[in-house]
DNA sequence: AAAACAATGTTATTTTAATAACAATTATTT
DNA sequence: AAATAATTGTTATTAAAATAACATTGTTTT
């Protein structure tokens, strides 16, 4: 298993080699990607050394093979499937954003309780009433679902997705959720990452210099 | 200076400690906290201890105590404004969440270039179109910009933030940024922590047992 | 008032992650 | 064809973060 910040990276690593393969690129080296990403060379070069890639001296890496082990790991043989649940603001925007960069996760279908937000296509996605939750995640064999509903609801979906045998949940929604714990979830909150992005601007203003 | 995790679950923490002095708590354990958050006693120990509050043992942290110290560390003595800069859905979804959630950061002025979403008020928020963008930042002193526009006007945007005086930057668009060495960022994007989870996903589904 | 208990605060240890160092190798130049 | 330069792959080192251990102490019970 690797570590899980080396996933994060090989996720971002995928979508730069991406751009640079449709820019019609053949090789890059580590330190092209590092100052990319505001990585060092060696972390790069330590990271693909873990996913067993080797590229040659001198060249660099082949960008259409890093590609392919990349996607082996990430994506492993076969695809995943997952469903969004809400469609408001903030469902709209990550349907939107899938369906343009493209990732080997598949949103196949997504889920509101307004009536009017659904059995319509938006970005792409079948929206369904939540009353067929179960039924869908079963028909899709869905595992992954992002919640970005209305909080009130979440606890009680989340049960609802377990119960379907969701297995990994991104939350959006500002609620703790309660699961079993074979489901891995990852909470994400923009007041977490402004509120460090705040605390850091404040240190630096106030060390001016002082580093 | 304090380690990037404990400011990340310092915030958490708040949310949280927020959340119990509504329900009229007075005093919460370790314990109660790292359950609710999936972390283990100890580290919420000492974070705790890191940021110099003790509580009272055999009883716990007094929740209000605690809740001013984590805000002195994260808000320091004066507040810190922000502007954000796209008002698409997503935009749309920040600003309607921080005018549900508060916190100590304000979001003072939005910003886009499409007329229609101009000079008006969204979520609370006063929209100007971003020829005003210098100006608006030097007259409401914002430091932090969160970055909600379409990926073409981003570096461009960037360029024009810092030398507006914008100190840090909360990136959602998908483009790389280049800044100056004094200005943080942080660049937050779905599909990592969506190929995250499904790594974790299928990792649990192959050992399952053997763990 | 003494004893038992249950929580904190802090130091020590372990684990994980990042950085650095450098030998091996492969293109390129002379 | 030999020398040079530049890049990889890997091991060693350092740094950061998480976990564990445990002594201490305030609270409750008897
Ligand atoms: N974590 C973050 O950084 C962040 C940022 C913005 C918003 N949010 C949260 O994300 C969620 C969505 O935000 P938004 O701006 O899109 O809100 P929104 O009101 O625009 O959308 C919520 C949607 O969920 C639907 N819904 C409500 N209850 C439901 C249920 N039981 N089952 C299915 N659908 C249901 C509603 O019909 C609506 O379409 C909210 O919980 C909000 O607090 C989080
Ligand atoms: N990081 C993530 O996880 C994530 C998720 C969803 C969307 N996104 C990105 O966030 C951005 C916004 O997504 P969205 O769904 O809200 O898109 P959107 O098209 O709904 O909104 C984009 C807004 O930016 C405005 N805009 C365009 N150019 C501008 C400029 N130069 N100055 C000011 N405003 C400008 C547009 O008028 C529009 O209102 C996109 O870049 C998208 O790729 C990122």
């Amino acid at each position: 298993m690797l570590p899980e910040k080396t996933i994060e990276r090989l996720s971002k690593y995928r979508r730069y080699l991406l751009e640079k393969l449709e820019q019609q690129e053949e090789y890059l080296y580590s330190h092209e990607l590092a100052a990319a990403l505001h990585l060092t060379p060696e972390q790069v070069r330590r990271d693909i050394m873990l996913i067993g890639y080797t590229g040659t001296q001198r060249k660099g890496y082949s960008i259409k093979e890093l590609i392919e082990v990349i996607s082996k790991i990430l994506d492993g043989d076969n695809k995943i499937n997952a469903v969004i649940i809400g469609m408001g603001h903030l469902g709209k925007a990550i349907s939107n954003y899938f369906s343009i960069k493209r990732s080997n996760i598949e949103i196949v279908a997504a889920f509101d309780i307004d009536s009017s937000k659904v059995d319509r296509i938006i970005s792409g996605i079948k929206s369904y009433h939540v009353d067929n939750l179960d039924l869908i995640i079963n028909e899709t064999d869905a595992k992954i679902a992002i919640l970005t509903l209305s909080p009130a609801g979440a606890q009680d979906i989340t049960d609802q997705l377990v119960y379907a045998g969701i297995k990994g949940i991104l939350n959006f929604t500002s609620v703790t959720l309660r699961v079993p714990e074979d489901v891995y979830i990852e909470n994400y909150d923009m007041i977490t990452s402004l509120e460090k992005v705040a605390y850091f601007v404040k240190e630096n203003i106030n060390n001016e210099g002082t580093l």
